[in-house]
Order: C-alpha cells, then sequence, then structure tokens
DNA sequence: ACGAAACCAGACAGCGATGTCTGATGTCAA
DNA sequence: TTGACATCAGACATCGCTGTCTGGTTTCGT
C-alpha cells in the first residue's frame, strides 16, 4: 500500500532483466515439452530440459502449481488469440465455426500433453480456465442458434461444453496414434458441424 | 508347473475365503469413490474408505498399478454389459443408437474420475483397456455405417472416440451442475445423433 | 473343533520429490 | 564502473508415499 504505483493495475510485470525474461520463456517451454513426455515429470526434469538449475525454477515460480498454472495459461492465451484471428464474426456460422475449430486444432498443436494433464480437474475449474476461449465462441453459436444454423432446443452452453469435448476428444485420439493427423482434423469437423447442427456448410 | 490345474485355464480365481472375497469388493469400491474425490489418492486414503488396514490392500493387490488396473478392469466390465444388455444390434442404427447411448449414460455415473485418471496412460494400454466396450459398439457402427444411417467419410474408430467423449463430457456437465439433469440427457442425445449421422432418429 | 487363511496394528526402510538456503560467480542496465 | 539482479552449484531438511515385515487376533471352511 505504501509504493502503490499509479501505473496500470492489471498484468503488470515487474520490470524484469532480460536474462530473467529468457529464463522464463525456456523455462515454460521446456514444461510443455517435458509434460509430454510424462505427464508427471518433475521440476528437476523440466529445469534440465529448460538448461537451468532448479533453483532458478523456483525463483520465478513459487511452486510447482503455480509453473503449471502458468503454463497452461499461457496455452489457453495462444489458442484464444487464434481463434480470435480465425474471425468468427465472419461469413455464415457453419462456416465460421468449420474456420474457427480447424484453426483451434492446429494451434492446439503442442499442448496436447498438457490437456491431458488438465483434464483431471474440476469441472468448475475447467470452466474458469477456458473462460477467454467460450468468451470468443459463444457469440458465434448464438448467431447460429438465431438464424437457425445451429440447433436451437439445445442450450448454448452445452453446445460449447461439447465443442471443448470433441476438440479434446481428437486431440486424445491424435496421441493414441489411431489415427492420421490429417483424417483427424477431417472427422473433427465433419463431426462438430453435424453435432452443432445439420452439418451443412 | 509341478502343480498344473486341470481346470479353465483363463480367469480362474484361485478359491479365495468369503471374508477375502468381501475385502476385494470392498477396496475395489473404495479406490473408485476416493479416485472420484482425487485423482492421485493413496493408498492409505483409499484403506481408509475400505474399513481395512493398508497392508490389507497390498494382500490382494501386489503394487498401486496392480489396483489401479485392476478397478479399471472392473468398471470397463460393467458399463460393456450395460451396453451389451441394451441391445445394439435391434431395430434401425439410429434409433439402437439412441437406446444404447442413454443406457450407457445413465451406468456411467460413478467412473467418471475413473477415465479422467486412465487418460494419462500409455496409448497400447488404453486401447486394450477400451477393447471391450468397442467391440460391443463397433458392429452397431458398422451397420449404420453401411446402411447409410451414420457418416461413412469418418472412419468408425473415430465415431467410437467421439461418442465416449461425448457421454464423459454430459457427464461433467451434470457434475457442474449448470443443467438439469433431464435436459443434459436429451442434449446429449440430439447431439450424438446428430455428430454420427445427420440426426434423424 | 481345528487348521489355514485372512485380518489388524504398527513399525520400518527406502525412495523421490518439493521447497529452502548458502555463498560464489556471472550478467545486465544506468 | 558499479551495484543490483540473476544464475549456478550443491547441500539440506522435510514430507508423503510405497512396499515390506512382524506378531498377535479373528474368521472362515471342513
Amino acid at each position: 500500500m505504501s509504493s502503490a504505483r499509479p501505473d496500470a493495475p492489471s498484468t503488470r510485470p515487474p520490470r524484469r532483466r532480460a536474462d530473467a525474461e529468457r529464463s522464463i520463456a525456456r523455462i515454460l517451454d521446456a514444461t510443455v515439452e517435458a509434460l509430454a513426455g510424462d505427464p508427471e515429470a518433475s521440476m528437476a526434469e523440466i529445469a534440465r530440459r529448460a538448461g537451468v538449475v532448479r533453483a532458478t525454477v523456483y525463483v520465478h515460480f513459487p511452486t510447482r502449481e503455480a509453473l503449471l498454472e502458468a503454463v497452461t495459461r499461457r496455452a489457453v492465451e495462444d489458442v484464444t488469440e487464434l481463434i480470435v484471428a480465425a474471425e468468427p464474426g465472419r461469413g455464415a456460422p457453419a462456416e465460421a465455426l468449420r474456420r474457427v475449430v480447424a484453426a483451434t486444432w492446429r494451434g492446439l498443436g503442442r499442448y496436447h500433453a498438457l490437456v491431458a494433464v488438465n483434464v483431471q480437474r474440476e469441472p468448475h475449474d475447467l470452466r474458469d480456465l477456458h473462460g477467454s476461449v467460450l468468451g470468443a465462441l459463444e457469440p458465434l453459436i448464438e448467431r447460429g442458434r438465431r438464424d437457425g444454423s445451429f440447433r436451437a432446443e439445445v442450450p448454448a452452453a452445452w453446445h460449447l461444453s461439447m465443442l471443448l469435448a470433441l476438440v479434446h476428444a481428437a486431440s486424445g485420439e491424435l496421441r493414441a496414434g489411431r489415427l492420421p493427423e490429417a483424417e483427424i482434423e477431417a472427422a473433427l469437423l465433419r463431426t462438430v458441424l453435424g453435432a452443432v447442427g445439420d452439418g451443412t456448410s
């Protein structure tokens, strides 16, 4: 309270040094990689991959949970940006949805393992976590429900949950290696459009 | 080798005493409960819930992994029985699928956490694990694909994965309490039929 | 009733992981 | 250049969990 700054109150990076910034980035990347190999990778393993000593990780992330939280948050932000960039407001709802889901799927690329790690969390947490994603998608769903492209007899909330579930399922399928990636993407798009509406695009 | 019995070679319960049988059942139930509360519940916690001392658990399940394996196997068998009981071979594919999904949905109740726990496992294990469920569903899917009720341009394996994903999503929605149960079931059925085919039933 | 099987109570060793701390060395920014 | 920041190297305490073992007690099957 004594030294309150007049700056922006939210998302205030407290003037880190350049090397610190680099370390943080390397640690976050290493975490994603490590988790891809082993969903319960230790801090030691993560530090090793980041080319950093374990204590350094703790300098920036006070606890393992904080690190996981940070890396997940960053992933969600990445994907959200992709969704917005795919312009969910442009064109017919079905076509827009196809575009958006395809973009999301591609952007999810390296984060599949992360998805698996977070699936265990409480539904309530998950909802919060995906907040920005859902926020970016909801207007599109509502638009489709209004103009008859998407089923109106089903709640929008369900449409959204089901969308996430299908994308996550596709992610799991990819990890399982049962189907080639290209085929998964095609199947995902078909299924999503059929599930949300009548499948005409 | 020296004392080979002439009995059935597979799935031979080695003549357990009645109280042992009871303990095993209680342990398996307790494991499901415990895992629902915390996906990484310890052996101590599981034993506590089962009203049993920790060493007793180790008598029947030599390692934690073995216990997880056993409890998962039993869950899969339960669900498989439900599916078979719903007669996936009877009637038109869409109608049969509706019946089967509804039955599965009702019976899947307690096993969600278990599913989440198993998502992290090796792809090869998972494939074996879900074998019986997939085996019970696959003929129905293939039948629908052949007679045009279900999309033939999408692999049957995908249809199956996506089915499970939607059922699980519905269950998560229920646990989150955002939607009333009846509405969830209706939405699930609508979505499944639309996803798998054109939604006519 | 008797013996074997299963349980309980509690202790034990071992392991790996988390999180903290020190002091020395390197690196950035003004 | 200088001082604060950041990293390294490695040790350290702690914790919780797994899996094992003992000895004494109960419960089942025959």
